[in-house]
DNA sequence: TTTACTGCAAAGGGTTTGCATGAGG
DNA sequence: CCTCATGCAAACCCTTTGCAGTAAA
């Protein structure tokens, strides 16, 4: 997603359209992916100065709900997301770096259905994580 | 897992075994499942007054290492679930509510197998959460 | 007896909140 | 203009840490 394209989003939902705002989702969306918020914070502080961790907080949970970005909850805070595809987090218990794995098959969304199904639950999102050693870390 | 085979394997392990840790033991594998730490530590409280919260996070990292429960992150704290075949956790997002759905097929682990292997990761473990909305809370 | 665990207290880090000022539509 | 977002500060968890006393093996 590009910024054009978050302001759309943004206004199409009434959300108001904010020079901090866009500044948060260009950190995000901007290459780098799957940032914690303090980095987050850091990158947007370079723009803006006085901008607070409170903001930044504030902004998350309008792109949140927007649909632009996902929460990734980890122990030692949260990280986000900008890939929106039905997709598995591989996670490096050692170095923390997370790559990208896309659900080729739809192995990951027929799951998600059989498991609705046979349970009642009315389906919203899912979440997948894969815990290991990166190919740098095994060595 | 019951009381008998925690103190085994903990014993097993070079891990003392003491009324602490198998008091928080008994009280995430009795019966209620998905538990948060506070509602540990409520519970242990009951036969411990004097015990803190740090001794349950001590010994929720001991039984964790142990292979005994497994943490949850969320964003306002982890949970322990003591179920530690594969499955999948269905997250009411109203509610709160977890429920575990059994990986019938071995999706889960089929998914986990192809996506290590393409990427290169030595995989560890993996997790699976579905969001949506419990029976109780769709009507 | 030796070593690891507990309880206590304090600190650290992530996240939320209340309120006056300021900017968007 | 009116409403909502920002910045500032303080508060609120959740979690970790250091240390002296205590219990397990």
């Amino acid at each position: 997603m590009i910024r054009a394209e978050v302001a759309q989003e943004l206004r199409r939902r009434g959300i108001r359209v904010t020079a901090q705002r866009m500044a948060v989702a260009e950190a995000i969306l901007g290459g780098h992916e799957h940032l914690t918020v303090q980095e987050i914070y850091q990158r947007v502080k370079e723009r803006f100065p006085h901008i607070t961790i409170g903001t930044i907080y504030n902004t998350l949970e309008v792109l949140t709900s927007s649909g632009i970005v996902q929460p990734l909850p980890f122990p030692r805070g949260t990280k986000y997301d900008t890939n929106m595809e039905p997709h598995i987090n591989l996670v490096c218990i050692r170095c923390g770096h997370i790559e990208d794995v896309r659900d080729e098959e739809g192995l990951l969304q027929r799951l998600a259905q059989e498991a609705s199904h046979c349970s009642g639950y009315r389906t919203v999102s899912h979440h997948m994580d894969i815990y290991g050693f990166c190919p740098r870390c095994s060595s």
